[in-house]
DNA sequence: ATTTTATATCGTATATTTACGAAATACGAA
DNA sequence: TTCGTATTTCGTAAATATACGATATAAAAT
């Protein structure tokens, strides 16, 4: 047998990860509040909101799509992304179970 | 004036990115969830528990203490770790906050 | 057919994160 | 004083993240 040091994280652990790096920029924040707000929008929208190169932007948007919470459809010559509402329901329940692991006194 | 784009990102999403950046790594949520579960624990306790060489849960603990979540106290020759209550409070309501922005159907 | 608009991708530079083992520190015990 | 235990810090390597401008692509407008 190897060390103990072998086992691996839970499953749990790894999916309140991976929602929380999602979140872990000021900028994918703010998408993700943009999105929620007007439901969907254009990249162009977003770009001009964030403070940042539209290829950085793009490059965000890709992260918020890997992680899942986010989708594109494209309705040419523009895109629009919104959230994915079954996933977001999914990682806001992750997340606030986490969050009652120490009750507030 | 210079471009448009200099605006900064908000104080509330710059917060929720920083803790969300805390949480952003399997090893840390189950350390937050050996504190929490516990009060406190040893970091003794805590190195055994976490698949990864001690000095990089070492690593990990200054994260969560950089990010302020965490505090620790030197109770030689060990050194007990625990969650800053106040702090835990404050980040959970960001993310309650947060996870407001969208509400499940 | 050319230009413009919208967006992604590429190439690249720099910074940060993650991980390890070895060495350092600090203390208590023998 | 030397030894053992607990933990951090150091040195370092490899991976990932962040950012930009330039280039590519695709459709719409001219």
């Amino acid at each position: 047998m190897a060390s103990p040091k072998r086992n691996k994280f839970s499953r749990e652990d790894i999916r309140v990860a991976r929602f929380a790096k999602a979140m872990s920029h000021p900028a994918r924040v703010a998408v993700l509040r943009m999105l929620a707000a007007k439901e969907a929008c254009y990249f162009n929208e977003i770009s001009k909101k964030i403070p940042l190169a539209g290829s950085t932007v793009s490059q965000h948007m890709y992260e918020l799509k890997r992680a899942g919470i986010v989708q594109d459809s494209y309705e040419p010559p523009r895109i629009k992304y919104s959230i994915d509402s079954r996933k977001w329901k999914q990682a806001r329940r992750y997340f606030r179970d986490f969050l009652k692991i120490k009750q507030g006194k």
